[in-house]
DNA sequence: GGCTGATCATTA
DNA sequence: TAATGATCAGCC
């Protein structure tokens, strides 16, 4: 066990890989290779909404510019994820937090359509080595934010010429808002968007 | 309270 | 260093 929960970050997902013997840690892989599903636990509160954000993988540098949503890393470790929740109150230590019922999802239709329609605006940018433009502002669902292990780490790069620079190692993450929805739809329940627009209406 | 940018652990 | 697993922390 981690000494403590700041220094915990991860060792949940990294436990409940081992546990159903997950194979491709650490590999830009989905986790079930055979199976091409993803594991991915996720930080819920108690109404059941995500607490987190969702990180989906790192980007791809050199071969992003030419390179498709069917082929992307993006779509690739998506495409089919088994969804684990996570009880995660930050005052709840880890031994005591529960697990919630998993979920089989497939990146499909509507889901596919906006993530589809985010990561060609970001790798349009991304293509054109424009990387530093960028911020986790942009995209409805995805969306790319700093992946490092501080604010100082680089990495080698290539601009829109080809020349080598330094830059913040950075990945593409999932909204929680976008999660909260794939929560919703499989347990049935309206997202808190929904549920306001409802109230709105009948005033 | 949500969101963005920063950060922590492990493995290869 | 760069991939994996993520959550923390402070600004708005």
């Amino acid at each position: 066990m981690p000494h403590s929960q700041l220094h915990a970050k991860g060792f949940v997902g990294a436990l409940i890989e081992k546990l159903l013997g997950a194979s491709a840690t650490s590999k830009a892989l989905p986790d079930f290779p055979e199976l091409g599903i993803e594991l991915k636990t996720i930080p819920v509160r108690p109404d059941g909404r995500p607490r987190e954000s969702t990180f989906v993988c790192t980007i791809e540098l050199a071969d992003i510019a030419d390179s498709e949503w069917e082929t992307s890393r993006v779509r690739n470790k998506l495409a089919e994820v088994l969804w684990v929740p996570i009880e995660a109150d930050p005052r709840t230590i880890l031994p005591e937090r529960r697990v919630g019922t998993p979920f089989l999802w497939k990146l499909e239709g509507a889901w596919e359509k906006t993530l589809r329609a985010d990561w060609e605006e970001l790798a349009s940018l991304v293509g054109r080595g424009q990387t530093e433009l960028i911020t986790a502002h942009l995209g409805v669902a995805l969306q790319v934010r700093p992946k490092a292990r501080d604010a100082s780490a680089r990495r080698r790069a290539f601009d829109e010429d080809g020349v080598a620079y330094r830059e913040l190692p950075r990945g593409f993450y999932l909204r929680s808002s976008f999660t909260e929805a794939i929560i919703a739809q499989q347990f049935g329940r309206r997202t808190r968007a929904e549920t306001s627009a409802r109230r709105t209406r009948n005033g």
